[in-house]
DNA sequence: CCTATTTAAACCAAAGTGGT
DNA sequence: ACCACTTTGGTTTAAATAGG
């Protein structure tokens, strides 16, 4: 038994970094250097440091820096997590995040070393993650399905020029079931008839009829 | 003739559309 | 939601042509 109990709960953000890799939801993983669960993988996360951090958000992206060699294209605010017993260290309120990468990108992320950062099947892996991330990380990929089941479109996944079939390929895999092109193109032109453009002239060229190329009209996108 | 090169038709895979 | 159709351009195969 310790001592002295800390006043105060202590604030931390966790970043459920979605991409898609080989076909499948990968999410970022980070190997714990320092106990509690030294040597386990867990989300990325950090404590909230005042003095640093105007905000929850600040910190996530100072958090995220050491681990990436690009910002964040976007990060949403999903949900607390809070308790007395999820973290040894204490009372502990985590806040969190789920942010989206473009799948063309992620060699950007700086493995330092390589055991210390992984992309990581986002639903089959059924490793232990440290303090209570397993249940954490379900919860993230619930909230991103969620997204798109009603419509979201992952654009912040996709390069920067796509082909429709990508994009929906991308959802399928983020839904873990395929779609109806037909059905998929209708809704995009209903929902979403300006959030992307064509860009003119521009074809995805391959063995087969070429693709018209996309582009996301603002920078930001999910609904 | 026989072979190499050009031209063309047939074929295929995936894009994109429309009907029920 | 489901499926079939049309469109498109690359790929393959085959035929036509030329050069020796």
């Amino acid at each position: 038994m310790s001592a002295e109990k800390p006043l105060f709960p202590f604030v931390t953000v966790d970043v459920a970094l979605f991409t898609i890799e080989e076909q499948r939801l990968k999410v970022l993983l980070v190997k714990r250097e320092e106990a509690p669960y030294a040597g386990c993988w867990a989300l990325p996360g950090g404590a909230l440091k005042p003095h640093l951090d105007g905000t929850l958000l600040d910190a996530v992206h100072r958090v995220m820096e050491r681990k990436l060699s690009a910002s964040l294209p976007w990060v949403e605010e999903v949900c607390t997590f809070n308790g007395a017993n999820r973290d040894p260290r204490g009372w502990s309120l985590s806040v969190l995040h789920m942010a989206l990468f473009p799948m063309d990108r992620i060699q950007a992320v700086a493995g330092l070393r390589v055991s210390e950062v992984k992309w990581a099947d986002a639903e089959l892996s059924l490793e232990a993650l440290a303090f209570d991330h397993r249940r954490v990380l379900e919860r993230a990929v619930q909230h991103l399905r969620n997204s798109v089941e009603r419509g979201a479109l992952p654009l912040q996944m996709l390069p920067q020029k796509f082909t429709l079939t990508q994009l929906q390929k991308t959802c399928e895999i983020v839904l873990g079931k395929s779609l109806d092109k037909s059905a998929f193109r209708r809704r995009l032109k209903e929902l979403h008839a300006g959030d992307i453009e064509e860009i003119e002239g521009e074809f995805e060229r391959g063995v087969q009829r070429p693709a018209q190329l996309w582009k996301a009209v603002k920078a930001m996108l999910i609904k």
